[in-house]
DNA sequence: ACTCTGTGTCAAGACGAT
DNA sequence: ATAATTGACACAGAGT
DNA sequence: ATCGTCC
């Protein structure tokens, strides 16, 4: 998946396009994330399907609380050559494709919905949702792309976000597009061109070449056609049939829709509660908001009735939290850590 | 000798309490 | 009762 | 820091 050996070539070869940083770093940012991938990470975290939702609601409460902006982006219609992989996954997984979009589709129905109760804007992409994302960052409509796939920065993503998740000592990596393609001495189209030469989704790889000689052949001979002309067809045989060139317009391509007007709104603390905990089952039932100067405390945890909303209605017309009542603490905790810190500075 | 590639295994998320 | 992807790391084998 | 629990 993604572009499996970038990682290693970056750290390898261009140490100097990565930094590191904190999700504290990111406060006040808008930031994309493919959604499918998020999903997909939960769910083979956690054996039960609800918990990866779960999983979902939590790290986007994180975000919230350092006021970072999301944005999910959702798959659309993918191109062809995925959905050949695609389908190929599938029947080795020995699922019928029909059990396949069936569950798909009902689980991200879930997602969508907690997000937009969240108030979370979420976005359907043209096609693959990576390019998207890619294409959103590379106009402005977004500071970054936080995702665990490379393919982001093929497809032009400038900022690329690994590891921001909701953990306590989470280490972000940031790679920077511009930085590496002169770091590389490449333009954006030969970085292409390396990235389909270290096998990508969209189409077969040349056996025997690796990150390093690829990197170099590359940089010497600029296009795949070129590379082509100079290794030995022997030893390195050309798939036949391939549609490097397919792969190559799909990275380079914009999807072309143009980016959708985000809005964060409010999140729906009662069709929220009602979600999480009466159609799920949850224990998260108390669900409230967190205004810049009310902190409520006293929550009673055990509410025999569902209904722990207090209507202490705060409107933030911005940067409303919304916590769950366990959360809610620690995040008090460390407000008033915060505040004390600068009173006392 | 060294470098690179392909194959295998393994662990994975977020929370609170201890 | 339960399922089943993906990257990171260690190893062995082939190429230069 | 490590561990049990989340449904």
């Amino acid at each position: 998946m993604g572009i499996t050996k970038l990682a290693d070539l970056i750290r390898g070869d261009a140490p100097g396009s990565i930094t590191y940083k904190e999700i504290g770093d990111y406060t006040g940012k808008i930031i994309a994330l493919d959604t499918s991938i998020i999903v997909n990470q939960f769910r083979s975290a956690v054996p039960n399907l609800t918990l990866s939702l779960l999983g979902v609601f939590y790290r986007t409460l994180t975000f919230l609380e350092h006021d970072i902006k999301p944005v999910f982006v959702f798959d659309g219609d993918p191109p062809e050559q995925k959905r050949a992989v695609l389908e190929k996954r599938a029947q080795s997984a020995g699922w019928s494709s029909s059990q396949r979009s069936h569950t798909v589709s009902s689980k991200t129905r879930e997602v969508l919905r907690l997000l937009q109760l969240l108030g979370v804007p979420c976005v359907q992409a043209p096609g693959d949702a990576e390019a998207f994302c890619a294409q959103l960052v590379r106009s402005g409509a977004v500071d970054a792309v936080a995702s665990e796939d490379m393919d982001t920065l093929a497809f032009g993503g400038t900022v690329l976000l690994r590891q921001l998740n909701a953990k306590r000592v989470s280490e972000v990596t940031e790679y920077s597009l511009p930085k590496l393609l002169e770091i590389l001495q490449l333009t954006q189209k030969e970085f292409v061109d390396l990235c389909i030469l270290l096998g990508c989704d969209y189409c077969d790889k040349i056996a025997g070449l690796g990150p390093s000689r690829a990197l170099k052949l590359i940089q010497q001979h600029r296009t795949i056609e070129d590379v082509m002309l100079n290794i030995n067809r022997k030893t390195h045989p050309v798939p036949v049939g391939w549609q490097y060139q397919a792969a190559r317009r799909l990275f380079l391509d914009s999807p072309g829709s143009e980016p959708p007007p985000l809005q964060w709104s409010e999140p729906n603390e009662k069709e929220l509660v009602n979600f999480l905990c009466q159609e799920k089952h949850l224990r998260e039932e108390k669900v409230t908001k967190d205004g810049d100067g009310g902190v409520r405390q006293n929550l009673s945890p055990q509410e025999e009735g569902e209904r722990g909303e207090k209507k202490g209605r705060r409107q933030t017309d911005e940067s409303g939290r919304i916590l769950s009542c366990d959360t809610e603490k620690t995040v008090c905790r460390s407000r008033r850590i915060h505040r004390q810190k600068a009173t006392e500075d």
